[in-house]
RNA sequence: GGGUCGGUACCGAAGUGGCCAAACGGGGCGGUCUGUAAAAUCGCUGGCUUACGCCUUCGCAGGUUCGAAUCCUGCCCGGCCCA
């Protein structure tokens, strides 16, 4: 991959772009710096961007230092934050921690990162050291970061630990001399605040590598909260099925942050879209087959998809259907909360009456509607939910 | 510390004594359509009940009333203004 390719694709910003070109052209190993929060392990495709990225870099022989930020989870990170964020006890940091690595490692080179926790250096950091990190800003420097800045002028609160934020995460590029920062765009400031730290104590100063946020599947920002994420830890199919759920409009991203489909082809795949002169549908397959091999393994994609295109295309049941074990002849809406296909039996009515409730293919029509045991009947509920009753 | 406005279902937001399980919008779920896309369109969106109906819910706790999300008292939480 070219360093064109490597400081465009899929990447928002690089500061200073012709600085860290002359380093990569040097070729000596670089040491790039992914911090990590321990507050949220759970990761979705969005956060992947940046992790392929630092897998490119590996590849070129550089080496990543992720950083457990177990000593700044106490605070919480400020950025984006309305309001002063809960902390974590250490136990938790470190279940965390793990939960976040699995994912990490799918995609990051294990054998070329070094893993450091901050406790390293701030479990014996002196009030000294403190003061002096805190004499190194003004506060004029943290107002111009629009979450303080915000928060300040309507008087929400805003403590002073929390003004500490961006020295900490600074001063964890010293510790380790980092080369390269990476982050989401969200982290500007404060991988900004490491680089004026590391000049302010004569070290050269790290680079800024900064990458979008992805929209989800829906083309609205990626976020739980909008149910439109597709999760690291989701099973294949799971998996396969949501990438299948994304909007036209986000192909073309897609393509290009989460696959390495040369740069010429996504360009031709751009003007095929414009024409109409492609199934979008094939696109997507393309997509999904390509996120699950990164995530799981390619002869899991491939299962995945092919269980996709015979439940959902060829309208087939799927091969992998629950079973759900039945002592005596039960009533179609308790099978349906017992075997968690619907809620509440109030719930399982109404999907009944809305005509989203089949047995073998035919629409349940009735409440009482009994099943035996060992029927072998399979009930569906909506396009996706099925339960065998035995 | 004072003043003031407010806390309603997943979210936003009406309702200000009975017609309220609670308008409307969003989201979600389901039907039709389809490419598990978008757009359209129809229905549902507290629980129990085959059903009549019953039960729980409108920040929390009490009270007034035949009857309260709506009135009163206390408490908790938030916004704005003053100090």
């Amino acid at each position: 991959m070219d360093f064109d390719e490597l400081l465009h694709r899929g990447v928002a910003e690089v500061i200073v772009e012709a600085e860290l070109r002359q380093r990569l052209a040097e070729g000596k190993p670089l040491r790039l710096k992914q911090g990590f929060d321990p507050t949220r392990p759970e990761m979705h495709i969005g956060h992947a961007v940046g992790l392929r990225k630092l897998r490119q870099f590996q590849e070129l022989g550089h080496q990543v230092v992720l950083i457990v930020g177990d000593w700044t989870a106490q605070i919480g990170d400020p950025s984006g934050r309305d309001e002063t964020r809960t902390r974590l006890s250490a136990e938790e940091v470190r279940a965390n921690a793990e939960i976040f690595m699995e994912q990490f490692f799918r995609v990051v080179d294990r054998q070329r990162t070094e893993v450091r926790w901050q406790s390293e250096w701030f479990g014996t950091f002196r009030l000294e050291q403190a003061l002096d990190l805190a004499g190194r800003f003004t506060l004029a420097q943290m107002l111009a970061h629009e979450t303080f800045r915000k928060r300040y002028e309507s008087g929400a609160g805003l403590t002073i630990l929390e003004l500490m934020y961006p020295m900490l995460q600074g001063y964890d590029s010293v510790a380790i001399k980092a080369d390269v920062e990476f982050g989401g765009t969200d982290q500007k400031f404060n991988i900004l605040a490491g680089r004026e730290l590391m000049a302010q104590l004569g070290m050269t100063p790290q680079q800024v590598f900064l990458v979008p946020l992805i929209p989800g599947t829906d083309g609205r920002k990626m976020s739980k909260t909008f149910l439109n994420t597709v999760d690291i830890r989701s099973a294949p199919s799971e998996m396969f099925g949501r990438v299948m759920s994304m909007t036209d409009g986000v192909i073309p991203l897609y393509f290009e942050v989460f696959t390495d489909v040369p740069l010429d082809e996504l360009a031709e795949i751009h003007r095929a879209l414009a024409e109409g002169s492609v199934n979008p549908r094939d696109l997507k397959l393309r997509i999904a087959r390509e996120v699950v091999a990164q995530f799981h393994s390619p002869d899991e994609a491939r299962a995945a998809e092919e269980a996709f295109v015979r439940q959902f295309v060829q309208r087939e049941l799927p091969a992998d259907i629950p079973e759900h074990q039945l002592a005596v002849p039960t009533a179609i809406v308790d099978l349906m909360v017992a075997a968690g296909l619907a809620a509440s039996k109030s719930e399982a009515r109404r999907l009944i009456d809305g005509g989203g409730v089949r047995i073998d293919g035919a629409r349940v029509e009735r409440y009482d509607l009994a099943l035996h045991p060992g029927a072998g009947a399979v009930v569906q509920v909506g396009r996706r939910k099925f339960v065998r009753v035995v």
